[in-house]
DNA sequence: ATAAGGGTTCCAGCAACTGGAAGGTCAAGA
DNA sequence: TCTTGACCTTCCAGTTGCTGGAACCCTTAT
């Protein structure tokens, strides 16, 4: 397979995949003429990190997923350690997001949004955080 | 005031502040010797982009926030549209958000965590979203 | 005189790609 | 056979918003 197929099939850019294998998350063998040539392996491992990427897991994390996943004696406790440090930091970006959106909304629902220049928004931003 | 001071009462660090004239955000006058002098209202300047970033705007959105915060002929509803923009990203971050977590938190619960290998996550990461 | 604690510049690096340039390879059509 | 187009290759630069560090200057106190 070419990166062209893979690409397809895994759902990643090509210009990901490389990356992927720059930084030594897979291994592809080469054919005679410089293409990266991917087995089913390969495939494999690129749509398990399209998948961990896709619930937000670090690269590194990626990379640790993997090797746990390849290694037969491996605990599901190490497994659940990385996937629960990750559901913590969610979490939080959860939390902050929310206050953010929160004080935000007030201020854009009490800003006129009219042709004035009177703004909310603006004073709100101008002066010492009075909360609201 | 010297940098140290404006970092101190503005709460953004000196290296911050050093980057935000770097890319034009305020431009502090220099002393003889080559120090930046700030005047009060560049340290007004700063809070007003501390908190702005604070509420998770880009840089751009701040430099537009700013000029408009300094243009006696904006008017409320260009701030607004700005905001609103921003609101409509951060549900967005907090969507995709939750919905990993939703995702990770069903797997992290169905996932033993003791010394076995078996493991319901590298299971899901494994193989085709299967939804659980 | 010197040491501490400011300040200055510039360069590199983080995460995780993404875009683009310059060029090699291959299969098919005129 | 030549050429066109779609592939592929590498390498370099840029993205966002800083942050760390090196190497150096300035000021004040001891």
């Amino acid at each position: 397979m070419n990166i062209g197929d893979v690409a397809a099939r895994s759902g990643l850019p090509a210009k990901t995949i490389r990356y992927y294998e720059d930084i030594g998350l897979v291994r592809p063998q080469r054919d005679p003429n410089g293409y990266r040539a991917f087995r089913e392996q390969d495939l494999h491992k690129l749509a398990f990190l399209g998948r961990a990427r896709g619930l937000g897991f670090s690269i590194e994390d990626c990379r640790n997923l993997l090797h746990l996943y390849e290694d037969e004696t491996r605990t599901s406790a190490e497994v659940k350690d990385i996937a629960q440090h990750h559901l913590d930091e969610i979490d939080e970006k959860i939390a902050n997001l929310r206050e953010m959106r929160d004080t935000l909304s007030d201020l854009v629902r009490c800003c006129a949004g009219d042709e004035r220049p009177d703004c909310p928004i603006l004073e709100s931003l101008g002066s010492a955080p009075g909360k609201a």
